[in-house]
DNA sequence: TACGGAAATGAAAGCGCATTCATCCTAGGT
DNA sequence: ACCTAGGATGAATGCGCTTTCATTTCCGTA
């Protein structure tokens, strides 16, 4: 324990040269059969593991792979994880957690390992100063990371964005991953429209700055448009924060504007506030979805619990995290090859529960 | 993106030494001002981003912590993800989420980033090797690595074995945490006994070679014993797997035999086989928990779902992650201390809910 | 204005491994 | 037995950074 052994200890013990020792981790078949045995023992006495600091220095390669996202603490996380009872807490998956097992099983598929750190908002030399220094290649969650050290860092290395659109002040040259919000909202809003008849419909938006609420709420307006209802254009209500209390709120808000109107369907930018909406409504004596249809967006496991069951579209963030692996290490084989820079937009299933006035569908 | 920029780069364009770049970012307040900012500009232009391995190389430590734990196709995993509907396969968490959850959020406190990766069962030169070479210390979870490999591993850095008893076999100077297995089957039946009134019970084991099942099935005997009950040498049934199937399988057999006696409460190694007995019973014709009362372990988030609700006992994993981290960053701060092994135990939760026969208890 | 000590900086020596290139064996051919 | 082509091995160098240790620069002070 004291001090860890190194090729050169496994080299002298074994009688051949730190070449050799470095060629039977390397290369194993380089090495005749008798020399790779008597090396392997000697590691074995020794209690050899090779440093991957090294190993990484010298060839310039690591083999792993890097995920930044928010930290936990983050207002909107954060109040997705409170949104549970503090006993559910721990039995539902974030997005990061869905990322995360994506992007390992896909890293590990290629033979890499997976390093995850979530940054700490403040932090100087952020974590992802050190996570990029000890990848080949990595993904961030769109506003993780500040445009500027993206910039610096994906001149290093591949970097991949993910959810949320392309910056355009950011760095053009970032391979970046996203979700159809507009085509999942509007076939949501098509759903409601057609299949269920609804015609006095009101949008819940997003935060003012959230390129994922805007482009759900265009692809709302867009199926209004194509069935030719009025078009909208901003949400109805905008909260500050897509929390539930907020969603809670929202409704109230519309409610008391409505008056007698009363709108027959309203569709929210996240679950989170859907669900804030549901208790909200029951409150004020109104049946969901008899009186007013309700739908959220993220699909969330928390959608599936709540009654009625909440109809939401859902993001594949599991096939996000593959997605993102995949393009890294492409980007990592056609090293050189400075090709464009790649997006790809993932397919959004809309989910019919009983808040729209589907019966008990599974899902 | 052609050559990347290192410290000498740097050094050269701001007019000072690579070691005043070097302690701009290690030391930022051990250089002047102005050179700093100097050095920063440079950088900046350069898209100089240090390099963790050589870092990591010149001092000795990396400031990763690592996990590993078994593949996802691993039979005991791999049922458990199947268990849900295809469709909620991805809502919810597996035990190594929630445990990379926890060593995340505890790693990130105290400056560490986390290095995953899920031992490819096959593999020579395993993942585990990997990771162990670019990390401070590491987490794995029981069974997950070679017993040799550890003994080798754990001689260079920290590891701490999680979930599953100390290996009598293994490196005698491993941490390791477990969770009460034995006290909380012991809890869960005595609950059983006393509270409803049951006498005739069954317990259904695990595999031969799970040291947590036979912990389990410990508890389950010493609980008897205390009550006055006829104490088990062994699982009334001990499925190959623990897996729905086998569940439903195992519950078969125990009514075939049992003929009229049927037990009025069937005790299982975890909540997998619990919930495929559930299914079973209902098939049969037979109420839970009116003709008999079932009851898990682990608590699976299905188990809420499923009806009735699953009482079982739930293992904190999340906090397992957690107490690793800690105890690995202790085992850092005090290098050279070759303190005792350190064993944790940590608490479990009985979870009441409507299988034992409870009401519709929360939880 | 000159002096002492602290703060700032530079020079140089590794950290542990991969990797040419050169050297040495080994085996096959005649 | 002798020569040669290849395969196995060794020597040496560098990867990019941290870290003493020595040196220089700076400040306040006499």
């Amino acid at each position: 324990m004291s001090s860890t052994p190194t090729v050169y200890d496994v080299a002298e013990r074994s009688g051949v040269s730190i070449a050799t020792v470095s060629r039977v981790y390397r290369n194993p078949d380089s090495v005749r059969e008798a020399t790779r045995e008597k090396v392997l023992a000697a590691a074995r006495d020794l209690g050899y593991v090779p440093s991957g600091n090294a190993r990484g220095l010298a060839s310039r390669s690591t083999g792993v792979l890097g995920l930044c996202f928010p930290d936990y603490s983050d207002p909107d996380t954060e109040s997705e994880a409170a949104a549970a009872d503090a006993d559910d807490d721990h039995a539902f998956m974030l997005y990061s957690d869905q990322i995360i097992r994506g992007m390992e099983r896909a890293a590990r598929r290629h033979g890499y390992a997976l390093l995850i750190a979530a940054s700490l908002s403040g932090g100087p030399e952020s974590l992802v100063a050190k996570v990029a220094g000890r990848v080949d290649g990595f993904a961030v969650l769109a506003r993780t990371v500040p445009t500027e050290d993206l910039e610096v860092i994906s001149r290093r290395l591949p970097v991949v964005m993910l959810a949320g659109p392309r910056d355009p002040d950011g760095p053009d040259h970032l391979d970046h991953i996203e979700v159809a919000n507009a085509d999942g909202q509007r076939a949501l809003t098509r759903h409601l429209i057609e299949d269920h008849g609804l015609r006095r419909l009101a949008f819940v938006g997003g935060v003012e700055d959230s390129p994922d609420a805007q482009a759900r709420f265009d692809g709302y307006a867009a199926a209004r448009q194509e069935a030719g209802l009025s078009v909208p254009r901003a949400p109805d209500v905008r909260p500050e924060l897509m929390t539930q209390a907020e969603g809670a709120r929202a409704v109230e808000a519309l409610l008391d504007r409505a008056g007698a109107e009363l709108p027959e369907g309203i569709l929210f930018a996240n679950d989170q506030m859907a669900i804030g909406a549901l208790h909200a409504l029951e409150r004020r004596g109104l049946r969901v979805p008899e009186d007013v249809a309700v739908t959220g967006f993220d699909g969330i496991p928390l959608g599936r619990l709540v009654r009625p069951a909440l109809t939401t579209v859902r993001q594949p963030m599991r096939r996000l995290g593959e997605e993102a692996v995949d393009l890294l290490v492409h980007r990592l084989g056609s090293s050189g090859t400075a090709a464009e820079p790649e997006s790809r937009v993932l397919p959004v299933d809309v989910v019919r529960r009983e808040s729209c006035g589907c019966g008990d569908v599974a899902g």
